[in-house]
DNA sequence: AAGTGGTCTAGACCACGTC
DNA sequence: ACGTGGTCTAGACCACTTT
């Protein structure tokens, strides 16, 4: 007979029960991975692995030479999928449909101006109610740079919301996203047929490709909507 | 002389420059490991290094047999810090405060109740303002499992707060994370010094250890409070 | 200066999923 | 059945940081 082979989980798995379990407490120094890898009778990669994903989890700190410690607030990570609304809605089991309110290029206010840069033409605006079943989802309004995207003045966002043609046509490097609470303004409460005032989930974001803005982009969800994971 | 060696990150940025230019499209299906080795000069567990991360961060989509994909719908995770309260007050350069509100046993409502199971006891419910500077920042009002966590009826909550608290001395394996908004009840408005109605940004949150719930907690945070990310 | 984690290599076997 | 990614090993060198 010969012991089992140890994979990287289960040395993940082990080393986590020994944080829960207080064997090793916040703040302390663990054994390195040499040693770990002597008890458990695995290579040092293996260790490494294991230890990497736990830090990569917030449960450990490493640095060189001062080793590997219990990290002192476990800072939970919630991650959360940025997926396209359509699919966000069809997974909930309801057919999705769009219509796009209003599309054209405009001047925008100052404070769009401002994130978009001087430098750039007059942006498109495009508007776009989302609906789940007969029922309004969400209220989107997008700004569009055109000197990155020209592409998208020829597209037909009847067929494809602009959500998903953006996502799909318009690469992005690096974005921002703000998430927030804010009352319904009176088109707002038309738009999502709901009364003035109403608590709307907010949803800012910017995205840029390298140094420029793509997208400027407010989704304003329906009341009752959650948005939820797991950690 | 000889070429620079390469490392695994050095792999992720050429690979991740191959899709943003379009050389590589979605739904593509890009070399095998073995291949970019050689087209390389590396190690295949270097290459494998750098594909696995781009996997993990969404861009593509691997699976045995099959060959690894550009992903067709760049799904992009915005991952958030769930932080002390304290910590995020601080990092903003505010001084940080809590008052506890109440704290008692007390039977639960009846959602709560079926959440915690039926063969939990009385949990221990405590509500505090947690301030930023001399304004009201947050309202939590929390359920605790003291099957789970008996010592925290000793604890005394005055000095640490109850999220404080539960963060260093009960761990938990899992939990889910709901984000909404809602109009303040009276209540709340009072407690957050806001008006009747006004949007307040939600956070539900419920954790476990194994199978047992170890908290729910209710985080109404006062009005103009965003919570932002990178992606 | 020295110790610890970070990474690369070359080779091997395995597990999963497609064919 | 077989091809592809997933993982382990043993050894090596390197980079960072603390002492």
């Amino acid at each position: 007979m010969s012991a089992a082979r140890i994979t990287w989980q289960s040395l993940h798995a082990e080393v986590s029960r020994r944080i829960s379990n207080g064997i090793w407490k916040p703040g302390d120094l663990i054994p390195g991975e040499v040693e770990l890898a002597a008890e458990f009778g695995c290579a040092r990669a293996t260790v490494n692995r294991a230890l990497r994903q736990l830090a990569e989890e917030g449960f450990l700190d490493r640095r060189r030479k001062a080793g590997t410690r219990v990290a002192l607030h476990p800072v939970r990570k919630a991650t959360l999928d940025i997926s396209i609304t359509r699919l966000e809605v069809e997974q909930k089991g309801l057919v999705y449909s769009h219509e796009i309110l209003s599309r054209k290029r405009k001047a925008p206010p100052a404070p769009i101006r401002k994130i978009l840069g001087a430098a750039v033409g007059n942006p498109l605006f495009v508007t776009t109610l989302h609906q789940a079943g007969t029922n309004p989802f969400m209220y989107e309004t997008r700004w569009i740079n055109t000197d990155v995207v020209p592409s998208v003045l020829k597209a037909d966002l009847t067929l494809i919301s602009a959500n998903e043609w953006l996502v799909e046509n318009a690469l992005f490097t690096t974005g921002e996203i703000k998430f927030s609470a804010a009352n319904a303004t009176e088109s707002e409460a038309k738009i999502l047929d709901t009364e003035l005032g109403a608590a709307i989930f907010v949803v800012d974001r910017i995205t840029w490709n390298g140094s420029d803005v793509v997208t400027i982009v407010r989704l304003a969800y329906a009341p009752g909507y959650e948005m939820s994971t797991k950690i």
